[in-house]
RNA sequence: GCGCUCGUAGCUCAAUGGAUAGAGUACUGGCCUCCGAAGCCAGGGGUUGUGGGUUCGAUCCCCGCCGAGCGCACCA
């Protein structure tokens, strides 16, 4: 119970405070059902109070009461509460609360007392902090990020920031598929132009990368290292057989270049690679996406630990050989087929060294191993847990999240877009034409596994209606209003909230107390998005209670509790957008 | 064919199993001699693809059907 001049409580105080008292009721009522699960819903209407119970629909079953009955019962066996203004019994048998207008605007103080902790989640009751990995993005290195790139980075970087926030230890990480076919095929690209520029022409496979920073590249390399390269267009096309398999064709034309260059094969590999590389980290920290930790596949091979991965599988019963490859059991974990982890001439397969980066991720003592990957590869996802179980480790440990495809639409018609043709829209493009802050939230507004069109001309020519502005406006307008001010806004965090009476006023403190609630809701549901939603309603209620009410009233109490509570939003919706990766802007 | 993710207002999308399914946009009509009108207020708009089931209660959970996207490589 608290006392009159109890100091303010926090929103998950109040929570707490009010299941505490349910819990009471519910032992004097019914006994046998003292543990029952108390749950505690924000109405969405306001004349349903700032809490609602569902207990007695709940127990309606087993008592074989009427829910209304059971909960006058609950009601009147009660204790009193002074932050409880009011309990009544509504609709199926809804028991809600109202809390005293004390208990309601103390959340104010709280937001200023704990400023850009507020909302933070911690270590409870001795219970550690988790260790997680956030695992994204993670796009070979062969080509600029694309928009679809984007959507992974924007989501796996917001999703760190919120899981870190909520309490959480998180480590970033990008997996560098810097070891496979696609290098080489990268690799091939680059020098078949640059042979391009010494008039040694080589057909260009249909297959290889187009992209003009292909050229680029052939361009740098002649102006670093000349004709160091250049090896006769006869010579390199001598040895090709007479195929029609495109594929076939690249290879040989690979195999090609690591004969003619020898060494130097290793040079052209490693710049396009570095220069790839390069961009894609410029690229994604000009997007506020950072990573901990870049991690190359290639290690994995230098280090021995995919032949490692392969052998203990082996050596455990789940690989056999068939038509001169290894192929892992995976059908027995549940795979619609069994997987080859090395091939009949020796190279292991993706799958093998994804095998041995994921338990080299479980090694590192995480206790959560979350994957943020496109919904292309949802199919992979059977076989990796498969080989996890199969190496003895603990498959629930990871945590794979899909995030669907985007499609961009331009002129009214469907951007194609494909990777090797170079025929795409990239990141860096729908930044420079958005911005970033746009860019960001944008993707924000959608689950992750809802596919996502994106409009360009909309975004582009309409970017002003973008709800961001909506979010970044409230912001910028309170920061006028403070500056018009000429008190000391770190006095404003003890002031008395009393004079704070309106129901605008209400809501918008019923709005900040939900923070922290939906800190934990959407880090448990790894779902950012519904930050980006919290933050679009809670500049509503702001803009609602700025139009009904001035804050610059004469009266000083009235004034300065207004302006408390102004200060109070503007913490949160920087906490929030701040997790978003989207900046506050003073003006706009 | 099999598997995965989905199907909600004209459009883009929300909704820890809860009360009359909500926002934005578009449309209609109001609000600046007053702290930022990139704002606010009001209005029309829905058989939540469809048919069953579980539940006191289903957009949500289960099954069938229809439709969309993705996957079903000794590519990554």
């Amino acid at each position: 119970m608290a006392a009159p001049s109890a100091p303010a409580r926090t929103a998950l105080d109040v929570r707490q405070h009010l299941t505490g008292m349910i819990r009471t009721a519910l032992n004097s009522v019914a006994p046998e059902h003292g543990l029952a699960e108390i749950l505690l819903e924000r109405p969405k209407q306001a004349s349903h109070g700032d809490f609602a119970c569902n207990l007695a629909m709940q127990l309606a079953r087993s008592l074989k009461t009427s829910p209304r009955q059971i909960a006058e019962r609950l009601v009147h066996e009660l204790p009193a509460s002074t932050a409880v203004a009011k309990v009544e019994i509504a609709g199926a048998g809804f028991i809600n609360f109202t809390l005293t207008p004390a208990a309601r605007t103390a959340v104010v103080a709280a937001v200023l007392a704990a400023g850009p902790g507020f909302g933070r989640g911690a270590a409870r009751n001795g219970k550690a902090l988790r260790r997680l990995q956030v695992e994204f993005v993670s796009a070979n290195p062969t080509g600029p990020l694309h928009v679809g790139h984007g959507r992974g980075a924007a989501f796996g970087a917001s999703l760190a920031s919120l899981l870190a926030f909520a309490g959480n230890e998180v480590t970033r990480e990008y997996y560098v598929n810097d070891a496979g076919r696609q290098m080489d095929i990268l690799a091939v690209s680059a020098w078949l132009r640059y042979l391009e520029l010494f008039d040694e022409p080589v057909p260009f496979p249909p297959n290889a990368y187009q992209g003009g920073y292909v050229r680029e590249m052939a361009e740098q390399i002649k102006q670093a290292h000349g004709d160091r390269y250049v090896h006769p267009a006869e010579a390199v096309v001598a040895g090709l057989p007479e195929t029609d398999d495109a594929d076939a064709r690249l290879d040989s034309l690979i195999l090609a270049g690591k004969d003619l260059l020898g060494e130097d094969w290793s040079y052209v590999h490693a710049h396009v690679l570095n220069e790839q590389l390069t961009d894609c980290r410029a690229d994604l920290e000009e997007f506020g996406v950072h990573f901990d930790v870049w991690f190359s596949e290639r290690s994995l091979y230098d280090t021995g630990m995919v032949a490692r991965a392969v052998a203990a599988l082996e050596n455990s019963g789940h690989i056999y050989l068939q038509d001169g490859a290894k192929w892992f059991k995976s059908t027995a974990f549940g795979d619609e087929k069994d997987r080859v982890v090395q091939r009949d001439n020796g190279l292991y397969t993706y799958f093998a060294s994804d095998i041995a980066y994921h338990l080299n991720k479980f090694e590192r003592g995480f206790d959560k191993v979350i994957d943020v990957w496109g919904a292309d590869h949802h199919g992979y996802i059977q076989r990796v847990k498969g080989a996890l179980s199969a190496s003895g480790a603990n498959a629930d440990r990871l945590e794979v999240t899909l995030v669907q495809f985007v499609s961009l639409f331009r002129e009214g018609h469907k951007v194609s877009m494909s990777t090797r043709s170079g025929d795409y829209v990239t990141l860096r493009q729908l930044r420079d034409e958005v911005g970033n802050d746009a860019c960001r939230f944008f993707y924000m507004l959608r689950k992750c596994d809802q596919a996502l069109d994106f409009d360009l001309d909309l975004a582009k020519s309409q970017s002003n209606d973008n709800p961001v502005y909506y979010v970044q406006y409230a912001h910028a307008r309170i920061c006028s209003v403070l500056a018009q001010w000429d008190g000391a806004a770190a006095a404003l965090g003890q002031v008395d909230l009393s004079p704070l009476q309106r129901d605008s006023e209400f809501a918008l403190c019923a709005r900040l107390a939900e923070f922290p609630e939906l800190i934990q809701i959407a880090a448990r549901d790894y779902a950012p998005h519904a930050l980006a939603f919290y933050l679009k309603d809670l500049a509503g209620d702001f803009h609602s209670w700025y139009n009904a009410e001035r804050l610059l009233v004469d009266d000083a109490a009235t004034r300065e509790a207004r302006l408390a509570l102004a200060l109070a939003t503007r913490q949160v919706l920087q906490n929030g957008l701040s997790l978003l990766g989207v900046s506050q802007p003073v003006s706009m």
